[in-house]
DNA sequence: TGGGATTTGTTCGTATGTATT
DNA sequence: GAATACATACGAACAAATCCC
């Protein structure tokens, strides 16, 4: 009935720009769209077997979420954080799970103490290895600890925080910087467990802000040859991509 | 060129989506929409004067600012939050603003103090007479503040809750609620001048808790006629608005 | 500077899915 | 339970703006 087959099982409609959102997002997140890359509505829906409508919506969402930016009459661009909206992000990510830990200390029930040692132990095993798959476990025990409030808010704003940084760490950080996140996470569910809110709040502030050194202050931004090379280029009457 | 001139001066172009989106925002947080209510994408476009495709690019952006339900094959309705949404909002927003002050203890320049006192004042005056207009000032305190901390991503979040917020004095609270707010915005100034940080925070803390409290506590729902109909309604074979 | 090509912004028609009778 | 009616989801074409040569 129509020429672009490539959706296979004719889905539930509704859910199709769900999987173009997803699937952007993870291209950004794994690097494969690098920062600053120009994103046509166009190509990418060729790309992804979708119309123009679908990609728009996709790209709506990213950008509200910060992985894109949506230039008005201009198109979209991967998101390129400078290093003081890194710091931004950091600071409300830190007020965020700061709240998480104070709504979690010594309301954990036994069951969720064990998923969250349990995913302490994945992070374990896939440390040996590099890759995306140790920095994505590492994130996603702050998303599990923030679903585990019970407040859909906060859960959906550290999940936010959570994807810019992971872009920021793809853009500022090395790259197996999550060494020693696991003993720190140890630390906090202890503390979480034991009750003493301070204390959780504490150990996270400092794991965070550990976090946040690793990324930001040890290493010099690497790959942003484009905006390092902006001003000169303007200089030179030429007009950077 | 087009049969419907609603639209003056030919604004330019990709604006248009803003001015929806700003127009709806409005119209519910002042009331005019009433929680629950239904919104067709058609007739709203109609009577704004604009395709539904912008209408429904606006829909995404209220949903995800809480203001909007989008229900799947469904529709948009304004969202009637639940007494348990509300203390969730309540509390990410003291999470954020409390980073907020922490941000602005000691670094307010004398040109930012003299701006706050200044809106105090006119919180001030515009107590005596009851209405909107008074709920308002209270309300945009707090993004002031925040966008003093010149923290993009903060003042966001914050002017999102904040609009929450409003939602829900909308539905729970009592029409002239923020009567002792102008003196508790003066402590916190005082504060947010001397310095002393954990002042400040205890100072927002205690604030935004009586706040809650004078929202959720001292008031049963009111004006959700329609939803408390509802169930009647319907046994009745009728169909609510 | 100006014109053509490319891309975005918007509209509208059709198909699909859900609720109702 | 089936058919109707309605509203959304989607996609293709049109119009406007930008970029590039």
């Amino acid at each position: 009935m129509n020429h672009a087959g490539s959706t296979s099982h004719e889905t539930k409609s509704g859910q199709r720009v769900l999987a173009v959102y997803r699937a952007l997002r993870r291209a950004i997140l794994e690097g494969a769209l690098r920062p600053s890359l120009k994103l046509p509505e166009d190509s990418i829906g060729e790309q992804l077997g979708v119309s123009r409508t679908l990609v728009r919506e996709a790209f709506g969402r990213l950008a509200i979420e910060g992985l894109l930016e949506l230039k008005p009459n201009r198109g979209a661009f991967v998101a390129n954080p400078s290093l003081e909206e890194a710091r931004d992000v950091f600071e409300v990510r830190n007020a965020l799970e700061r709240q998480v830990v104070a709504n979690l200390a010594g309301r954990l029930t036994p069951q969720q103490i064990a998923t969250l040692e349990h995913h302490v132990k994945l992070e374990n095993d896939s440390q040996g290895r590099d890759g995306p798959e140790s920095i994505r476990l590492a994130g996603e025990f702050h998303i599990v600890l923030a679903q585990m409030t019970g407040n859909d808010l906060l859960n959906r704003y550290v999940q936010e925080v959570s994807s810019r940084c992971s872009l920021i760490l793809a853009i500022y950080g090395r790259p197996h910087s999550s060494e020693c996140a696991v003993s720190e996470h140890r630390q906090l569910i202890e503390a979480l467990t034991s009750g003493d809110t301070v204390k959780a709040e504490t150990v996270m502030h400092h794991h965070l802000e550990s976090v946040a050194n690793r990324a930001l202050l040890e290493r010099r931004p690497k790959q942003d040859l484009s905006s390092l090379l902006a001003p000169f280029a303007r200089s030179e009457g030429l007009t950077p991509s």
